[in-house]
DNA sequence: CATCCACTTTACGTTAACGTAAACTTTGAC
DNA sequence: GTCAAAGTTTACGTTAACGTAAAGTGGATG
């Protein structure tokens, strides 16, 4: 996965406490990318994407909560071989979900079934694989061993 | 996954029955393709990148048992994301096991190991997004009931 | 023999998801 | 005030993984 799906393991693991209401803390861009070990532009093309949607103060892009979740949503979603348009659809019928008509909210739980479907194929290939990759690491030590006793 | 990691379940599920030895069947690319749901093309260009390398029978390509289960392998890499690139670095060195040096086959391993940290971590990942959708399958299915009543 | 089908090679085209460079503004530190 | 750090826009470049089109080959079939 060298680029596909490899890093991004950062941020939000630890203690996501339930802040009685209004948490609103605010991000820059450059502590963002930090916080999720990507660019800048990642960030700015997600946006540009309509994934995100920063308040701005002047110039600058200022993150909320919000923004920050979006982002580490859409982040866990591309590690999961989710292309950015198949995020934004799910995350806009999210957001679209209180006002939603009763086409739209069927609409969303279709594409949600659908996304589940193909994690539970991703079980199962992961599965496979593992028993693949248990295989070769076994004939590998065996290799290995018999290396070590011919000397 | 529109592209990425959608399709491609078919072949090789039902019974695999272990034949004694020389299953020795061949297949032409076009079974190949129907039978994974690929296009020839694709076929051919993880030759040129490769993956396979098929007999000749004057000009046309046979493949063998052996390259349909690394067109199935690669095939599965692919629906969990890894690159060509990455599958292709597993297979050959699988394929060099026999002979290979104690060095070689120690980096092997290390190859396993990430790889199998990846796919933990992706299942880390598909279980955190199984429970936001079931979150976002709840809401949904309450707003639609809201609806109902309200009617 | 003509025709069709599956196959071949060569080569240019396409898309997603950013990278990278250039030129400019804003802001806190000294 | 000026200097560096971090931010901005615009725009062209890049890579992986094929798609697609053109032109030719080989064999089976009516």
């Amino acid at each position: 996965m060298s680029k596909t799906a490899s890093a991004n393991r950062a941020a939000g693991s630890s203690s996501e406490a339930r802040q009685p209401t209004a948490i609103s803390r605010t991000y820059s861009i450059g502590e963002l990318a930090k916080m999720f070990e990507v660019t800048p532009r990642t960030i700015r093309f997600y946006e540009q994407e309509g994934l995100l949607a920063p308040r701005r103060q002047g110039q600058k892009r200022i993150y909320r909560e919000k923004d920050r979740v979006r982002l580490k949503l859409t982040l866990r979603g591309k590690r999961l071989g989710f292309s950015l348009a198949e995020v934004r659809e799910v995350v806009m019928m999210y957001d679209a979900m209180p006002d939603g008509n009763a086409r739209q909210l069927k609409r969303l739980l279709e594409i949600i079934a659908g996304k589940r479907a193909e994690l539970d194929r991703q079980l199962e290939d992961i599965r496979l694989m593992r028993l693949e990759m248990d295989d070769v690491d076994r004939r590998a030590r065996d290799a290995l061993g018999q290396l070590g006793e011919k000397g």
